[in-house]
DNA sequence: GAATTTTACCTTAGATAATCCGGAAATGAT
DNA sequence: ATCATTTCCGGATTATCTAAGGTAAAATTC
């Protein structure tokens, strides 16, 4: 599975918690030269280890106060509707993740919006609308108990 | 609510997908000097929109290839069940988010285990270990449709 | 088991980028 | 219109990245 040593996982490990950190700094934390690390770090790019880096957001900050789950159940009769589904949930900015499930329903879509008149919309006008769309029951978070945490590498 | 201009915006629209550009390209992108842009960048840390920078890790690649949702009820006779669980949870490295929900449950939780017999020891010794657990329902993701999407910061 | 290849690492030096400072231009308020 | 504030830029300094060369250890081959 994986070949990388206790030294790429503290790599990987300081990366996930400040991507921005120059390559001095982090080599004194692993202790290794700058050097080696740079070459570390494009062959842990190189091979899918590291996907991207990104800027964490605060969503409060950018009026996007409101965060629901929604699961969605398809009408497996229409055919078509997973792919289609899937196509439109991308292109929608207010989803930030969709999920196909196994379970008591097809589909689970977290999405950020400003507030519940906000989301009325997005549901009526983005989710519903869409064709064989048969049922949805959506869960409003009323608290971020742990938000975004780190993949454990250790 | 937000003093940010669209400068600001495409700033942070850039950084989302490449938290690891250099100064200078991203200043090249924003039309600005190196100079204002790194000014702007620091006032946008300062105020709270960006809250820091982070690599987006491949889970398969590091052993985590089985994402799961887990609807957590809690029996709420108990005193203290709430804060006890958000604890636990904070402290369970395979819980990447976990969220207080208004409707059929409490709480929300995304995990990420290696695989299904690393999910039933996790929801086992973890989850059902807590005391005020009284019910949960567990939905295995089969595909990924949408993975963390950038917020929309148009 | 010895020779060879490969790999990982370090140091050095030259290129590149970030940061600090002073001043100019734009913006806004009185 | 004037003053104050903010935003921006250019140049100098400092820090960082990157590429080249060299060494030692490990793996491979014979």
């Amino acid at each position: 599975m994986s070949d990388i040593d206790k030294i790429d996982r503290k790599i990987l490990a300081v990366l996930q918690a400040d991507g921005r950190i120059a390559n001095v700094e982090l080599a004194e934390k692993v202790g290794l030269s700058p050097t080696s690390i740079g070459e570390r770090l494009k062959r842990l790019q190189r091979d899918g280890y590291i996907e991207g880096y990104g800027a964490r957001l605060n969503p409060q900050m950018l009026g996007l106060g409101l965060l629901v789950f929604v699961e969605v159940l398809l009408d497996k009769t229409t055919p078509d509707v997973f792919e289609r589904f899937a196509r439109a949930v991308r292109l929608a900015p207010e989803v930030l993740e969709c999920h196909m499930v196994a379970g008591g329903f097809d589909y689970l879509v977290k999405a950020r919006v400003a507030d519940m008149s906000a989301y009325r919309r997005f549901l009526g006008e983005s989710l519903l609308a869409l064709p064989g769309v048969r049922e949805s029951r959506t869960y409003a978070v009323m608290e971020e108990v742990k938000r975004d945490a780190p993949l454990p590498v250790g």
